[in-house]
DNA sequence: GGAATATTGGGAAAATTTCCTATATTAGAT
DNA sequence: ATCTAATATAGGAAATTTTCCCAATATTCC
């Protein structure tokens, strides 16, 4: 299940990372390898789990999703029930693209994507109205200054 | 440069936001179509930048990079040069993965994917020698609930 | 309604993926 | 150090996929 990463399979992480619609034959004379074992070491990353899907990077403006926004929130409820449904509110919500638990005196960031202010209010005033909360903060993005899925290898 | 997508140009990102690697024919069979028009509007949409970057999402666990903090950030400068040297650094630091900056109390937020607590320190130290800043505040993620590069369409 | 324009479906060449086989390399045991 | 076993590699061939062309169909605009 789990896999020892050497520097070749790093290198191809980068890679796919980078741009994964390049060839095998692409990657591989990148490294200075060829094309079957970037393939095998391929294979095994994603039976490990190690490569995930994927995707492609949509431009959220150009979808109409203009507003951005990180919600900070405190809840006065711990209990088991409470949290299940308030995650299941969460991952059944497509605007929500990232949800945390924190540690600390903030119990959950959220990052919300939507139209524009009116949708967040549509989205801040569902959520509330199902599941109970004590404290929300919404910090509204001015500027992306950066924004990557790429991970430090 | 712009588009106006239709029903089938957002069938067709759905799809490729689902699983990039599908082929054309495969695409084109679930939305009902053949593959010229899924090719030609593919081809399209990427000159107009709604579709940009095609990547693979990696586990971060899997490469030991275990922690992830939210960074906030007050700052009591805020002339043109110091944005562009802080702006600079963010994008520097591959352990950035988002930076946005804020309207209201709060000036910028950062999401940053490190090792463990000490990696972190090591960041944050590196941060504020770089550039002054008057208050930071970090918010140490127990759990990602979600996390997602779908965006609703 | 008819001409102009754009879009579609299918096909063929080029490129790529997938997998096989033979060779090379590494690691372990004596 | 040397042999053996296990593993990884390079190259190649079949199957699939992408890329692009063309004729046919659908849509738009007078």
């Amino acid at each position: 299940m789990s896999v020892r990463l050497d520097e070749m399979d790093r290198k191809i992480l980068g890679e796919l990372q980078e741009d994964a619609s390049q060839s095998l034959d692409e990657i591989a004379r990148k490294i200075g390898s060829s094309k079957t074992p970037v393939w095998n070491r391929i294979r095994k990353m994603k039976e490990a789990g190690v490569i995930g899907r994927q995707t492609v990077l949509l431009d959220a403006d150009a979808l109409g999703l203009e507003a951005c926004f990180f919600v900070l929130i405190r809840t006065s409820e711990h209990e088991a029930d409470w949290q299940k449904k308030f995650l299941r509110t969460l991952r059944n919500r497509p605007e929500v693209l990232e949800a945390h638990r924190l540690a600390g005196d903030i119990d959950y960031i959220l990052k919300v994507r939507v139209q524009n202010a009116r949708a967040y209010d549509t989205f801040y005033q569902a959520l509330i109205s199902e599941v109970k909360i004590y404290n929300v903060t919404a910090l509204l993005s001015m500027e992306e200054i950066k924004s990557t899925t790429l991970l430090p290898l």
